[in-house]
DNA sequence: GATCTGTTATAGTACTTCTATATCAGATAG
DNA sequence: CTATCTGATATAGAAGTACTATAACAGATC
C-alpha cells in the first residue's frame, strides 16, 4: 500500500491523502516522473469514494505538485521546486513554520530540542533522496 | 491591538485566535500569568461574535495553554511547558513538522534553506524571551 | 466493442463554522 | 442593593465543507 490513512482523525481524507504524496515524494519513495494510482484504482485501494480522491489529486496540482493528463494520469512533477511556483509561497509557509514551532516552544520544547527534531525530520529525507546506488 | 486576523483566509477564525495566541506566548508578548481580553471583549474588538473567542479560548484551554476562572478570566499558564502536558504530543507534533517540512523540500527549498528558516524563527522567540531588563 | 482513464454534473447527508439570542450565576463597583 | 462586568450554557439558524452516490461523456488501450 502506497499510502494510508485515518478514517477516525480530524484532518480530512483528501489532505490527508495529500500530505502522504508530498511526504512520499520528499522521502523519495515517490520519484519524480512517477504515476500515481488512478483516482479509481486508489479509491478503491482506501475504500473510500473516487471523488475524494480527485479532490486531493486536484489540490496537489493546483499546488504545483503533479501534472493530470489524460494519457498518463497523475504523475509527479520532476520540475515540481523550480522557477517561481507559487507567488508568496516561502512567505505563507515560514508563516505556518512559526505557529507551528510556536506551538512546541509552549509546549516547554526549548530551541536546542526543537532544532534537533528539525534536522532529524529534514535528514531523513535527505537520506533516500539519492535512491540510484 | 493584541491580535489580528484575516476574515478572508480559508483558516478558521478560532483557529487564527489560537495561533496568533500561542505565538504571542512564544514571543513573550504574553507572559505566563498574564490575562487575556474576555471573550466578549476581544469578541468586539475584532468585531466577530463572542461564542466564536470562546471556542478559541476552550481549545487553548483544552491545549493546556491558558486556565480559565471565573474570578480572573483566561490567564496563560504559568506551567504550560511542565510535566506530561498532553500524552502524544511530542509525536503528533513531529508528524506535522515532517509534513510541512515535506512541502518545503517539494517545492526546491533544500535542507539548508530550511534549517536557516526554522534558527530563523526560533531566534525571534529566544530574542524577547528574556524581556524584563 | 469492452474497459480503462480523467472530467463533469447533480444531489443528498452529515458535520463545521459562525452568528444571534437568551438565560443563569458569581464577582465587583457605584 | 442595583447595575454591570465576567464566564457558562442552551438553542437555533445560515452558510459552507466533507464525503458519498450516481450518472454520463470523451479519449486511450487492448
Amino acid at each position: 500500500m502506497l499510502l494510508t490513512i485515518d478514517l477516525d482523525s480530524e484532518v480530512p481524507i483528501y489532505q490527508q491523502i495529500r500530505d502522504r504524496v508530498v511526504e512520499a515524494i520528499a522521502d523519495g519513495d515517490l520519484a519524480e516522473g512517477s504515476a500515481l494510482p488512478s483516482t479509481r484504482q486508489l479509491a478503491a485501494d482506501l475504500s473510500i469514494n473516487f471523488h475524494t480522491v480527485n479532490k486531493a489529486y486536484d489540490l496537489l496540482r493546483r499546488q504545483g505538485v503533479i501534472r493530470i493528463n489524460r494519457k498518463s494520469g497523475a504523475v509527479v512533477r520532476r520540475d515540481a521546486g523550480s522557477g517561481p511556483p507559487e507567488a508568496g509561497f516561502a512567505d505563507e509557509w515560514q508563516a505556518r513554520l512559526r505557529t507551528l514551532l510556536a506551538e512546541a516552544a509552549v509546549h516547554g520544547v526549548n530551541t536546542d530540542e526543537a532544532m534537533l527534531r528539525c534536522e532529524e525530520v529534514l535528514s531523513s529525507f535527505a537520506v533516500k533522496k539519492g535512491t540510484p546506488a
